[in-house]
DNA sequence: GTTCTTCTGTATCGATCACTACAGAAAGAG
DNA sequence: CTCTTTCTGTAGTGATCGATACAGAAGAAC
């Protein structure tokens, strides 16, 4: 029927990942990003809309590959408290590795925007907050399982943990080695309730 | 000799100090700025040089009003783990009061910054790293003083507290609640180390 | 081939960015 | 008063922002 497109769709929205991830989503200009993408800006604008919705879809692509280890964890470990330190312990590399930005994209991405993205910033603060909810929700069911002391205030718990995430993440990005990481992972650990019997 | 001032640099540095904290460097716009401040951009440039200078001196009067509390919490506690205890437990307080915008500063006014802005990153990067070093001082002297276990990991110790105080900027940014900072402040202090003897 | 549709590249839109030229106003020196 | 100096407001600098108008190119339907 009609011309197709010239460029890999998934490709480009990779490539856009990676520079929104480096400099967030302000300070990537629309130049930077179809440099980054290899095409031109009514490329861009005809495949993904704008410039916000271009963020939504790699933020999207970014939960679903960089991002998933926390969700992965959360889901296969057998009590919270093993699925809390696997995140950390994960998290603790992600955030560090050489292949790709350091930190965490939905923790630094939206932090010096403007009002004119109130919209982005409110959109990484509900998924920083479903994450700590998803945390939360674990911590419960060690608590029902009687796997944490009664009357454990899980909620202050989840918080803590995402506050420790996300301080890994500002660590990362201020260059934190893997293993420095790791170390801090390990110290926020121990601040798990103990529990009387084993 | 000359015609004088007419608005007060002292009061026009603060209002900045409040813009940029917001908003962060990049995101605050000179036009934001001469609106908080209520000058012309003329008069801000002959007073504070530019944007770049404007920010070093507003940072410097964070240090030393809003940010002070870490610093004077370090110097006044007898021991290192009373001074990290009463910074976070301040930080708390401090990062969600009502009065200015939430967080610290340090930690967030230049997260998203394009390469154009590196020195302030730099120079936000320096002081987060300056008080790391300081909270690892006082933690060096309770090792010192044996109030630690042989053989603590007194950075690891300092980079853990310098995640925690930074997560707690972003959970206040979140909108996180003092109570909500002071029960995460709380749980971060049990991973301190246990020492044999008291 | 012709037609239709959608993509691509050039070149640009108005708005905003940090910043400043310029002229008038204000205040002390004489 | 005049002179000198510095500040203030208006207005506008070139550059870049996100986003597009337009025309040509590409590919399938016929």
């Amino acid at each position: 029927m009609a011309r197709q497109r010239a460029f890999d769709r998934d490709t480009a929205l990779h490539s856009a990942v990676l520079a929104f991830w480096r400099h967030g989503y302000e300070a990537t200009s629309v130049a930077e990003l179809t440099a980054a993408m290899g095409i031109r800006p009514p490329s861009l604008y005809a495949a993904f809309g704008d410039k916000r919705r271009l963020f939504e879809e790699a933020l999207g692509l970014y939960q679903e590959t960089y991002g998933a280890f926390t969700a992965r964890a959360l889901a296969e470990e057998p009590t919270g408290r093993q699925a809390i330190e696997r995140v950390l312990r994960e998290a603790a590399t992600e955030f560090s590795a050489p292949e790709h930005p350091p930190g965490c994209m939905v923790v630094s991405a939206g932090v010096n925007c403007g009002p004119e993205s109130a919209e982005v910033q409110e959109l990484l603060r509900r998924q920083r907050e479903r994450t700590k909810a998803a945390i939360q929700a674990r911590f419960d069911d060690d608590a029902a399982a009687g796997r944490l002391p009664p009357g454990t205030d899980t909620a202050a718990l989840a918080t803590y943990y995402a506050a420790v995430l996300q301080g890994m993440s500002n660590q990362a990005r201020d260059g934190a080695s893997p293993e420095a990481l790791t170390e801090l992972a390990a110290l926020a650990m121990r601040a798990w309730p103990a529990t009387a019997a084993a």
